[in-house]
DNA sequence: GCCAACGTTGGC
DNA sequence: GCCAACGTTGGC
């Protein structure tokens, strides 16, 4: 199977990629949306490479590079009473969310807004700039290249 | 802070 | 299975 690209949203109130930068890799939890679960429960491969973007900033963004070090399994924050992600519905038997796990790879020296992605020749298409709401959604190698390259500046 | 878009829930 | 009500996301 080929390396895969991904997009994966996050505030950087909650969860910024100067934190990946500072963790190195962590646990990708608290989706609770259908169709990004399972593109990390069914189709996120090691080594597949994903935009880091950054939601609800100023201005949005794609502000770096990580890369997926484990693949999906149950999202224990689903079973925890004590976590803001906690769904009841969740069970042993049917974990109901799942995750993968990322690493760190670059942060951009210039992050790629939205208005630019909109802009740019190749991305109008990208799924960011219509499905706003899906957090974790596939792009394509020449999506992720150009992004990638206007990233870097 | 507002609000449009959209996903989920639950009554019927 | 429909659909209205509701909650959340996320751009602006």
């Amino acid at each position: 199977m080929a390396k895969r690209y991904w997009l994966m949203k996050s505030e950087p109130n909650t969860y910024s990629i100067d934190d990946l930068a500072r963790d190195g890799r962590t646990c990708w939890d608290g989706v609770r949306n259908y169709q990004a679960r399972n593109f990390m429960r069914d189709d996120m491969r090691i080594g597949d490479e994903v935009l880091f973007y950054h939601s609800n900033a100023n201005p949005p963004a794609v502000v770096g590079i990580a890369r997926v070090v484990r693949e999906g399994y149950p999202d224990h924050t689903a079973r925890d009473p004590e976590s803001r992600y906690f769904d009841p519905k969740a069970s042993d038997e049917d974990p109901r969310w799942y995750m993968v796990d990322i690493e760190f790879v670059e942060a951009f020296p210039e992050p790629v807004p939205l208005a630019t992605l909109r802009e740019t020749p190749g991305l109008e298409k990208m799924l960011v700039t219509t499905k706003s709401r899906l957090s974790v959604q596939p792009v394509t190698k020449d999506e992720f290249e150009i992004v990638r390259r206007l990233g870097r500046g």
